[in-house]
Parts: C-alpha cells; sequence; structure tokens
DNA sequence: CCTGCATGTTTGACCAGTCAGTCATTTGAA
DNA sequence: TTCAAATGACTGACTGGTCAAACATGCAGG
C-alpha cells in the first residue's frame, strides 16, 4: 500500500487554516493555507474537495472543540448559577487562550459559504449547554422569549465580552464577573 | 460650465452598493455596483478614489443615519427609562424597516477595509445616546464596568434582537419588548 | 441663429494581477 | 515493479483600477 493519506496532514491544514483565516479571514488563498501546513496547494484539494468545504469543517471542527471544552467538568450536583458559571467560564477561557481559533471563528461565523447543514451539525454539541439555559431561565422573566432569541443575547454578550478583554487582559476575571453578573440579572 | 459632477449620481452609487454589498458582501465587484447605479465602471472611480473609499464612505453614511434616527423626537422631559426606550425602538425599527441598509451595514462592521477614522467619524453621530446611556446605568450594578464593554453588550443584544425579528417579523413588538426589559434588567 | 472651440465628464475596452481548481508527472512505500 | 498519493506549473475566470477617445455643455464671434 501507498503512504496512507494521513489525518495528520487534514489536521496540518485545518490548522494552518485556522491561524491564515484569522489572520486574513476567509478571503485569504488556498495557496497560503497550503504553504503554511507544508503542503502543496494541489495536495489541499484532496483533502477539501473545494475552498468551501475546507471552511465548513473548520466551522464544524471549531465550533465542537468550543462546545466541548465549555462542558467538561461540568458542576452536575451544583445549582444553576455555578453550572451556569461553569460554562460561561469555559466559553470565556477557551476563546481568550485561543485568540486565532476564535478569530477564525468569527469570520466563520459570518462566511457565507458556510451553509446552513454545518451551522446545525455543530450545534448538536451544544446539547448539554442548550438544556442547562432552558432550566435556568423557566422561572425567571425570560420564560417566555423563544430560546433562540436568549441564546442569540447569550452568545452576543459572550462574543462583546471576549472581544473586550482580549482588549483590556488585565481585567479578564473583573470583567468575565461582570458579564456573568449582567446575564445573570438578564435572566431575572 | 460644463455638467457639474452631479450628487445624485453619488448617491446613486451609495444606494446602489448599498444594495449590492448587503445581498453579495464586501466582496461584490465594484462593476456590478457601477452597473446597478446606472454607471460606467470607469465613472465609480471618480466618484470615490478606490473600493475602500467608497466602503468607507458608505460606512459613515449608514451609521450617521442610524444614530440620527435613533435620537429623532427623543422625550427630553421623560425619565431615563422612557428616553432608552424610546432610542431603542429608534434602533431597531430602523434596523428592521431597512434590512438592505442594516444588512449592508453589518458587512461594513466587519470589513478590514474600513478604517478607525471612519468609524470614530460615525461615532459622533451617537453623542447623545452615549450620554444618555452614562446616566441610565450610573447608579445601577454596572455602573464600575467600563462603558465599552457595556455598550458592546447594548450594539450585541440589538443585533441579536433585530436579526431574530427579521426571522419572526410577526412577533417584532413582543421581541422588541423583551429584548428592552433584559437590558433593562441588565442595567439595574 | 449657427459654428467652432475650450472645458470638463462619462465611457468601456483594456491591463496587470489574483485566485480556485486541474492534471500530467514524479515520488516512494510496499 | 506497482500504484496511490503528492506535486506544482498551468488554466480560465474574474477583479480593481486606468486611460484614450467620445461626448455634453457653455460661450465667443460671425
Amino acid at each position: 500500500m501507498a503512504r496512507p493519506r494521513s489525518d495528520d496532514r487534514r489536521n496540518a491544514i485545518m490548522a494552518a487554516a485556522t491561524k491564515i483565516i484569522a489572520a486574513q479571514g476567509i478571503g485569504a488563498p488556498t495557496a497560503l493555507i497550503a504553504k503554511a501546513a507544508g503542503v502543496s496547494n494541489g495536495s489541499l484539494f484532496t483533502y477539501f474537495e473545494t475552498k468551501a468545504d475546507l471552511l465548513n469543517q473548520l466551522y464544524i471542527d471549531l465550533k465542537s472543540e468550543l462546545g466541548a471544552v465549555a462542558v467538561d467538568g461540568f458542576p452536575v450536583g451544583e445549582g444553576q448559577r455555578e453550572q451556569l458559571a461553569h460554562v460561561w467560564a469555559g466559553l470565556l477561557r477557551w476563546s481568550t487562550a485561543n485568540p486565532e481559533k476564535r478569530r477564525a471563528l468569527k469570520h466563520l461565523n459570518v462566511a457565507e459559504e458556510v451553509v446552513t447543514s454545518s451551522r446545525e451539525a455543530a450545534r448538536c454539541g451544544f446539547g448539554e449547554i442548550t438544556s442547562l439555559i432552558e432550566r435556568a431561565r423557566e422561572n425567571g422573566p425570560m420564560h417566555a422569549a423563544p430560546y433562540g432569541l436568549f441564546a442569540a443575547f447569550m452568545s452576543a454578550i459572550a462574543e462583546a465580552t471576549v472581544e473586550f478583554i482580549l482588549q483590556d487582559p488585565e481585567n479578564a476575571d473583573a470583567h468575565r464577573q461582570t458579564s456573568f453578573d449582567a446575564l445573570w440579572r438578564m435572566i431575572g
């Protein structure tokens, strides 16, 4: 058998794409990504059918990683406030500790090339978080609001907080606390 | 004197750019914008030095319009809650009534081509709103939070709300109310 | 009223550069 | 030797921006 199509290469391309897209946005040339991955540009297209395919895969990958990190070490026995605080801290920690991944994800979030089915696929990594949120708000003033609206608020606040922490990292903890308190006040 | 460089043409290009950029994003070819404006592609570059110049002008234009609309009919004598509700309603009304302008603005907001000085220039249309927000939160639990963080929360929530209203226009009023209540709860 | 000229504007074919994706050729493990 | 995998020069499509020619307009003098 010939040298196998290694997953290592795939991952190298994904990692390179993360870096390049974080720096240059979705418009970055595939040739640059291939080069950064130590791969010929022709090879890139044996691992990903099209550029759009690469972007979609990367989106799912990053989003899933974010979801997984946020529920890691989930405090099962605790109250809702502590559980949500845990998830909140996890989201912010990953985003601030992996600025390139976050930045790439930010670009992918608004990219037209990333199709609906990819967005749905990525959502399934957030099942635990979704149900936590549902439970947390069901007795508060936002119980009647559609879930999507509330989820949009949450991720919007998270996004704004991360943006702010990256600008002012010294007060990261304070900003995290401020944003969580604001979020909790919003819930009820 | 020969036919003057009409502002009408400039505006036509701006309007066309709004439409095309809303539909295709920042990457839309200038030729398409020129065509939609009923102008040759060469002419476009007599009104705007470069594509980036056009994007910056358009950004300032749209953002200023949004700011102006939000403070239109500002209820000077009323309480802070009513004042903020007025601004909130104004922001959401403009955004939902002008989906193309909003969509174009959304693209421009994240465009690298739009430089810092343009963003600053656009901010001055929001002076009134800024001071209102400062007054509104100065006695609440967010009084210690940096202004930028709070402003980011606000515009993030507004953005999420608009997105949601456009998906579910029948319940626009309910969503507007929900989001304002959430915002007000956040303030204190 | 017409004609010719000067001034300034509009035009669109064109240019140079860029990009995603292809494919004939090479490589190297089995 | 065999053959899947890797390569990178190449292609065709497209883009922002240019520029020489065409055109509109106002005016002076016949």
